[in-house]
DNA sequence: CAACTTTTCTATAGTTCTATAGATTACGCA
DNA sequence: TGCGTAATCTATAGAACTATAGAAAAGTTG
């Protein structure tokens, strides 16, 4: 597959996914032209039709691309040896600095992805899915030996990560001068201990 | 300023408001026509000028319709006597429910906003800032009457809230059979005492 | 350097979209 | 019933956007 293409194509290809993933995240999908896209990356409109087929081939790369990266660090942490509680540090820890590195990928597969057709969009549930299902499984291992109180739904659980850990995501993308560390520790501190004296 | 305008024009503009809304937040504010909003109205799209001086009029009115049935709620939970456990559940209801009552303008204010010119957006950021003060004040309030443990800080403890109701909401957009009863008893079961055994 | 391949560019066909102007129909009331 | 206003429609100017075709430039290899 790959062996078809030359170096510099296959340089030139993520350049122009990083590109789009960045005029993406700023514009939208919708919003966004394919000249756009282009004058990022320093070529003209027409060019970009040497590395993508169309305007929605672009914006399933870039969804590609973004939660590939997202994924293998969960492989990672779910197969560590580690505790309960470390693990859940390292999950939101990786997640929210994904956002802080300022890759737009992922945002883009967050804001995005539902404007792909549901055919481009089997990979990406897969992807998805095996993520959620991994930290499931970092919750119900947490039930068995003890560290997790037995009442939780584990798949309550694991939504309820991911999606504190996007919606401060996009609150870091504005603000930049944000501390992170002291965030996470929040973030931890809420999920593990929750708001009210003695829970 | 209503004044000026006969009450058929209010009911159509209002119609017009919630067409943009359903729009809106179905294809995104740039994927949507104003063809696409007439025709849901069951009008051509000429004639939704007269209801809105732009396109971009359009996504600022159902922005604010959107908060501000939004903003009430919280104003009449906020001055009600009850405890902070009670006031934390109602909160949490009424912004989920929000979302199942398919009023698709809160969504549309959380995916579209910031595509306003930042002129148009004050009167919103007014609304969002009064929102999320009121929860701190909660908060604050849960503090000095023992409720909530002292080491909360109350900006974060808002934001994690609103931003987990929302991410809440999507999901449930996208699945219309999931028990919200068994939803909101998690989510605030979460918030109070945390996922660990011995918190 | 000459032939060939890869990459980029220019130009454009064919759509689609926003916003406006002016004609047309529906409505309220004397 | 007929007049004046309100609401909607038709038609279109003008701009933008995607995708393609074919020319040109850059790079590679004998």
């Amino acid at each position: 597959m790959t062996g078809t293409h030359t170096e510099k194509y296959e340089n030139q290809r993520m350049e122009a996914i990083r590109s789009a993933a960045a005029v993406f995240a700023e514009k939208g999908y919708h919003g966004s032209s394919t000249r756009d896209i282009a004058e990022f990356m320093g070529i003209k409109q027409g060019s970009l039709y040497y590395y993508f087929k169309s305007k929605e081939d672009a914006l399933s790369e870039v969804c590609l691309y973004g939660m590939q990266d997202y994924v293998d660090r969960m492989n990672s942490i779910s197969t560590s040896g580690q505790t309960f509680r470390e693990k859940l540090v390292a999950t939101v820890t990786s997640h929210v600095t994904k956002y802080r590195e300022k890759n737009e990928a992922l945002r883009v597969y967050n804001a995005e992805r539902l404007y792909l057709p549901e055919s481009k969009r089997t990979k990406l549930k897969e992807l998805g899915t095996g993520y959620r299902q991994q930290l499931e499984t970092i919750f119900a291992d947490g039930i068995k030996n003890g560290e997790v109180r037995a009442s939780i739904d584990c798949q309550f659980a694991a939504h309820a990560v991911i999606g504190m850990c996007n919606a401060w995501g996009e609150f870091i993308d504005r603000h930049p001068d944000m501390d992170l560390f002291q965030l996470i520790e929040n973030c931890v501190d809420l999920l593990i201990n929750g708001f009210v004296e003695n829970g």
